[in-house]
DNA sequence: CTGAAAGCGCTTACAG
DNA sequence: CTGAAAGCGCTTACAG
């Protein structure tokens, strides 16, 4: 049913190299003559021909393929990520596949081994809290890998984070100067790096600005559930702190969920508080249009990700297995 | 440096086909000693082999991917069946590629074919607008095939789609119910099939309760710069009717974008309006908690997308190029 | 200007 | 109980 190379050989009596060169485009340097060149491209039109990548593939050992793993394709930021990746990837020729590892460790470990099982020329990944088996083995074996949002510092590999610390102190730093002193951080996920940093830079506005950093401000929530536990978090803090005048979300779910806390008490968080947070999603256009937002660079994570991956696979065509340096990228956000 | 099978089969001097029974766990069956298959198994583990899917699949003619074309990744109602449909994908076993059409026709059909040449052994899409050629070219070729969200009439394919009709119908059911009389619809896309109904279901239930379908409460939107658009369409229906008194938005977006006008406008929408929406978004809890919303049934349509796909994916291989009859599903929406 | 042959890494009748 | 061989659909030296 499907035709192969081999049909369009036959029924021309042609072999199947000068049918694979004509096809291939290489008709020309391969000094194959117009005519022979045009009944080929005749005969693959007309018998509907679409070349097997998979057959390709196996015998060139390239996949024309990048796999991507982000923790939850409904995150507004991940999807917006694997968007870019996607475009700037099939700009470049590749195809993308993207799974989720929906933050849990052992399906994260898990698509990795499926990417590489399918010969995926290279893989980005936003790796979860604390992946390390599978990514290991990918860093030891040279395989072509970006990490983004998340990385390792005690393993070289390429890697383009955000500015998490200066983009939290800069949008504390705006808070603080537009009046507010006793601003409360809203943060989760505490064991990873990036929630650290952007705590760094929370603290780093207020010791500046000779501000305490008070324990009573601070708030932590569990991912799981965090529905409820952003509720508790705000009950405590309002507890401790009834004339608390700042809100500083780590993520714009944390955000969104606040609103909705503030909505059912009742208080106009727009009206007397000052409000930031890392992300923003279209909502808070309306919600909150004056909060203090870090917007992601997500053009840019996605252009240089594809660009880093696709320069360590060409670079490991050309000297086999050589190890190339890393490249480490710590983006700023832009900010109001 | 990868290891293959030969090379197991070359430091145990077994052949390449005892190393493959066992690895694929025909070992028993195929009556090979015990002492054999333990051999083989260390040696895979010991070598960290990993078999090459790609020329597994090109042997067997199955890919075991499935292919996934939606028109925006970061749709939350796209991403979420998105993500329904690669965990049910998964469970049975099928990995899946993922690839936004960015609603642009000659995108999708540029990924139907990629779909076709990676020999994906099925394809899910959620068609755009006008989209033909190539999903006319799967259902002559009887490719596995399940529509959803939009669908074609005369086509003969697998389709799901919500009852926009029903849906819509209830939505203002409700809002009339409530007390409202002068309804407007924000609408977009009208050629869709899918905008269609939901106008219909609109209409039905104005007219059932002997209400108007007042011209001048008609907003249509061009889905580019919708922004903006979505302003105009209410200026204008507050200019005509100024005692408006609910909303009917066809999707999300609209309302998203309607609920910044109203913020904009200071009009306070929660207070004298019936709203209702199709699709809800987590932000509507905070913009407008009485809002009418008619809830996708995501998990379902993930669902039944995939079974549709591998029962075609299983049929075509018993009986090769016979063609199933369709199945077609619509489902409710659940509402308030 | 064109072709025969080997090989990519698997699976699977067929044979013993 | 195990193996030699063909084949999936391509590409690419090598040869003439």
């Amino acid at each position: 049913m499907k035709t192969s190379l081999k049909d369009i050989a036959e029924t021309l009596k042609l072999s199947k190299t000068t049918v694979s060169w004509v096809l291939s485009g290489k008709g020309d340097e391969k000094g194959i003559s117009l005519a022979t060149q045009e009944k080929v491209f005749q005969c693959a039109k007309q018998l509907n021909y679409q070349p097997n990548l998979l057959a390709r593939s196996l015998n060139t050992g390239i996949s024309g393929t990048i796999g991507l793993i982000i923790p939850d394709i409904t995150d507004s930021f991940y999807s917006k990520v694997a968007r870019s990746i996607e475009m700037e990837a099939e700009a470049q020729g590749y195809s993308l596949m993207i799974c989720s590892s929906e933050s849990e460790i052992e399906r994260e470990n898990r698509m990795i081994r499926l990417f590489k099982a399918k010969q995926v020329d290279g893989i980005i990944v936003a790796p979860t809290k604390v992946s390390k088996i599978e990514i290991q083995n990918l860093v030891k074996e040279g395989y072509p890998l970006v990490l983004f949002d998340r990385y390792f510092p005690e393993m070289q590999t390429n890697y383009i984070i955000i500015d998490n610390e200066g983009s939290s102190y800069e949008l504390v730093k705006r808070m603080i100067d537009n009046g507010a002193s006793k601003i409360a951080i809203i943060t989760t996920n505490p064991h990873l790096r990036t929630m650290n940093m952007r705590r760094e830079g929370y603290a780093r506005a207020l010791i500046e600005a000779n501000l305490p950093v008070d324990p009573d401000l601070y708030g932590e929530v569990t991912f799981v559930d965090y529905e409820e536990n952003v509720f508790k978090a705000l009950d405590q803090i309002f507890g401790k702190v009834p004339d608390v005048d700042g809100f500083f979300f780590t993520t714009h779910i944390l955000a969104l969920e606040a609103f909705r806390y503030f909505y059912e008490k009742g208080i106009n968080i727009n009206n007397g508080y000052e409000l930031a947070c890392i992300h923003g999603v279209s909502a808070f256009r309306v919600l909150a249009p004056n909060m203090n937002i870090a917007r992601m660079p997500i053009e840019e994570i996605g252009k240089n990700a594809v660009r880093i991956l696709l320069g360590d696979i060409k670079y490991r065509l050309e000297n086999s297995n050589g190890k190339k340096e890393v490249e480490t990228l710590v983006l700023p956000c832009s900010l109001p």
